[in-house]
DNA sequence: ACTATTTGTGAGAGCGCTCCCAGAAATCGG
DNA sequence: CCGATTTCTGGGAGCGCTCTCACAAATAGT
């Protein structure tokens, strides 16, 4: 069980420069002598040494999954898990490992930042739906840390890679509106995240595209989790909308539990349309008309750009990579049939 | 923006090695100097290399998460998000990194074997829900690689944390009796699995213990999956049961959806159990009785169990830690009231 | 055949850190 | 106040690898 470059040669009767040339692929070895410290490898079973390989390569091909702060207490809903398996499976593909770090502890960040992103074990970072206001994003572009991140972001030098969060939601309130509903109401995501702002700008864009005013009385705000959705329909009751377009299916469970509560049919008296397509979403009753976004695409592009970036670090400045992936209506009974 | 030891030891008018002391709070260095140092540290936002101590340490300060292939088809349901919720909080806390590998590739699944586990770059390992066959834990075993698994494992140098399976299904299905169901079958998961043998045997020793003959017709298994449940449930009718203990929340759902289809009632017709308590279990109608596991707690205590193995690594054998936490069952509407 | 070139191989340095050891400085008895 | 401790500090080696460079061997050119 040889377990350094130098005992393997020792084995094969060459030198340690011969051994790194075989195992890193390089053309200048004979192939007699090639196949010669391949039997050795084999025979010792030897494992070259990663981190002492990376000390020298200044490369660990480590890649880092950021989850920060207030998103993980929406961790149950199935968002992250695709996108992790979709990240881990371009990972994969490309022999990358994926380190995943929750910053969950707001009074911890800054050290954890430093602690993790800073220690040289991360070749680059993907982070995932951070608030506007997070001092994340600029912390790792002053620091020079290659990241993408997945979901949109304003500053234009940022890779990212993000659903048609606009586009959804304007498919999901003209389907809406060619149902023959009137007073479209939605309850939007937290708007301080591009995600909330975007499926709001659908939701505008749907309603001017079809000469309906806008009335803010219909716009709640809520925060993506369940709870929130409920106390925001509640609010909206009063204005009496019709249909409901609500920017996250989580909040659309929440919203139809209100619903209920004060005895009103789905899609009967009020429609809805949510926003995710969550595995829930088709088993509740009545079944959710939702917008499904491609997550563990999204999860494996996030991975792609990444690498791709990695690759042309030397070269100069290249523009941002901005990914817009499509999103699709899915259309069930919450909303009604015409 | 000094970037190494020597350059900070420069700026601070000492060595290399009292750098690296003040650093890692040795006792030995006059507080005069150890200011000094500090302000060098700070003035230049100096970060120690992870990798390059590494090296010289032989530790990394990550560990791994191994999720084996079968398994990650069930990606979407919450037990992973809340086990690496769980892990990674542990991990924070005591300043360890999380690497998640998702063995999701058969063939491959020997060569990342060698690539991730033996490569030098994780201390440790925790391994969630093998299935008995899987070459994994031997392998793991032989290399002596330092692992938790999570979730039974016979073999008895293995540490191991879990949820009391068998007790579990004997609460459930206890309490079916007890609300005075007279045929009860049950679902079980996939019986490759401990989890799945487990809760079956807390099935068998309830019906013993009220001394209902355990009749094997009334025993189906399934693979934990949402459609082995509804395939499941049609096999089971023939037999014509009164209640059903169902090893998973998922399968449950499955159940229920077959259930449906023929035009029967829950709990009114046949009542039903589950096990695991995802959030869909209360979200569904009619709510489902269930089995809850503090899976977060698992995450988390396995991380603990294997950051004290690694600490104890140079001491001789110790027996394994063997942590098996309490189940609680979760009643509502799905199994009928008294 | 003998030089000019290409190809293959080994030795050495060095990545940034820790740890050991020797020696300098400070402290302590009497 | 001076030797014996004790405390502090710096230099060197080395973790296991890659990479450059010099040199040896093979091949090509005339």
């Amino acid at each position: 069980m040889a377990s350094t470059l130098e005992e393997v040669a020792r084995l094969a009767g060459v030198s340690r420069s011969t051994v790194s040339r075989v195992i890193n692929d390089h053309p200048n070895v004979r192939p007699g002598t090639r196949e010669q410290v391949w039997q050795a490898i084999r025979k010792s079973g030897y494992q070259p040494h990663a981190v002492a390989r990376s000390l020298v390569t200044n490369r660990t091909q480590i890649i880092g999954m950021i989850i920060p702060e207030a998103v993980t207490t929406l961790f149950t809903d199935p968002f992250f898990p695709l996108l992790l398996r979709g990240a881990t499976e371009a990972c994969n593909a490309h022999h990358y490992q994926l380190l995943l770090s929750l910053f969950d502890d707001p009074t911890g960040q800054e050290e954890m930042y430093q602690r993790i992103l800073r220690n040289g074990y991360l070749d680059g970072v993907i982070v995932a739906s951070t608030p506007l206001d997070d001092p994340l994003i600029p912390d790792l572009l002053r620091d020079r840390i290659p990241f993408v991140s997945v979901g949109r972001c304003p500053n234009e030098r940022v890779h990212y890679v993000d659903v048609d969060n606009v586009a959804g939601a304007r498919m999901a309130v003209e389907h809406l509106i060619r149902q023959g509903h009137q007073r479209i109401a939605t309850i939007t995501g937290p708007l301080d995240m591009i995600a909330g702002q975007d499926r709001l700008e659908g939701y505008r864009q749907a309603l001017k595209a079809h000469r309906i005013p806008v009335e803010e009385e219909l716009i709640v705000e809520g925060d993506f989790t369940e709870n929130s959705g409920m106390v925001a329909m509640q609010r909206l009751l009063p204005a009496s909308p019709d249909a409901v377009f609500v920017a996250s299916d989580m909040m659309a469970i929440g919203a139809l539990k209100a619903l209920r509560q004060t005895g009103r049919q789905v899609p009967q008296d009020i429609a809805l349309v949510g926003f995710d397509d969550i595995p829930i979403a088709s088993a509740i009753e009545p079944a959710l008309t939702t917008v499904r976004q491609p997550i563990e695409r999204m999860g494996s592009m996030a991975v792609e750009v990444l690498l791709s970036v990695l690759e042309g670090l030397s070269e100069e400045e290249a523009p941002a990579h901005r990914i817009i992936l499509p999103a699709e209506l899915v259309i069930r009974t919450s909303c009604g049939s015409p």
